[in-house]
DNA sequence: AAGTCAATTACCAAATGTGGTAATACGCAA
DNA sequence: TTGCGTATTACCACATTTGGTAATTGACTT
């Protein structure tokens, strides 16, 4: 038995045995443990000892996402790469933020699995093209919805708006830039009119939510 | 000149020619332009019309990062691969919110490059797995942080909450909910407590930023 | 030189929020 | 059944915020 250890976690039997057999040609690879649902997982992972654990999302009982989490909360070090058919964003930054470390359709071509395997192996995140590009264009939305509108606020309304989202009061702010306390009504005046709102609260959550500073 | 045409924004010479030499023998990529520097990107974009941009960050003039934004502002459908020795989490991440498509680190074997462009160019975000792993390690980080603690507020109490960081004063908040001002009041101070905060904006300020509700 | 804009200060009156204390009522668990 | 937690209401005194109006200064532009 040698090379990287793999368990598998899929619903499908023919497809389970058909990775088994590819990997009974190689010696970099070795199937330790295949397993038609997880509902078992955690002693699955105990008995198998994997490095690599490929997991389907839909299966009976616990689905791949769940036990993710599952070996997650109790593994570190093991890689898991999901391995289905699903490219929906529901499932894919499911799976990511349950802490999978690939993502590969099974739609890809069976070479890609296992240079999938062996670059989760050693700490990469391999993922099929599309999802890899999803991946990035949802931290570039994050960004896009910041940059949108700009409210012109000057440099010192900046300041004291921060301040203000700090949880500072008028009264604080004033201490702190060392102006006066109408001043700082006066900023904040200025402020509201800006942001089209009428108190602190609604200043706070608009600084926030629109990523405004 | 057939294949995908390239151009490359790097201000190491040797590093322009080497790239070229190799494109030279295949027939898969054309060197449809080669540039020193940013500072005249979108008239060399223009001039060259490039499938895939290849880009270095660390340049004369514009950096590599500023120069992705400036042709994402104009060019929705050219694919920009970084290609550049920095690994740490600044550049990346502002690369990729800048709207680039693509990150290479240096280090990585040539042939890693002409894959990476081939992958960018029919829709994939190739990434060199270390940086990979980065990125989706930022994608869980972002959970985790939100899922850490728990105030345990009431359901009542999350109705109240609510509707504050909507914007709305204690007197609209009764009205609403239909209970009296100074039930809204002893929800407010319970939530206080639980929170640790003491005034409105502390409160609106914690609860979005720490994804309470 | 006149005009615009940001930053600063001031005062008035009204609305709103904060902290403390206290009481009633309901459901649920020991 | 006693007790705990949640939801509800009430009042006092004080602090803070809000809207309106007005004025001064300095920097930058036309």
């Amino acid at each position: 038995m040698n090379g990287i250890k793999i368990a598998i976690f899929d619903d499908n039997d023919a497809l389970r045995d058909s990775i088994s057999m590819l990997v009974k040609d190689t010696k970099d690879y070795t199937i330790c443990g295949s397993y038609s649902n997880c509902n078992n997982i955690i002693n699955n992972i105990i008995a198998s000892k994997p490095d690599v654990v490929i997991m389907d999302i839909d299966m009976p009982g616990i689905d791949g996402i769940e036990a993710v989490k599952l070996i997650r909360r109790q593994f570190e070090n093991i890689q898991i790469l999901m391995f289905t058919v699903f490219d929906n964003d529901e499932k894919v930054f499911g799976a990511i933020k349950a802490g999978a470390n690939g993502y590969i359709l099974k739609s890809a071509a069976p070479q890609n699995l296992f240079n999938a395997i062996s670059e989760a192996n050693i700490g990469g995140a391999p993922m099929t093209p599309g999802i890899a590009r999803k991946v990035l264009q949802h931290l570039q939305n994050q960004e896009a919805e910041a940059a949108k509108e700009d409210y012109h606020l000057s440099s010192r309304e900046k300041e004291v708006l921060s301040l203000l989202v700090n949880g500072l009061s008028y009264k604080m702010i004033a201490g702190k830039l060392k102006i006066s306390y109408d001043t700082v009504r006066a900023h904040m005046k200025k402020i509201y009119e800006k942001l089209h709102v009428t108190s602190m609260t609604e200043a706070v959550a608009k600084t926030i939510n629109k990523r405004i500073l």
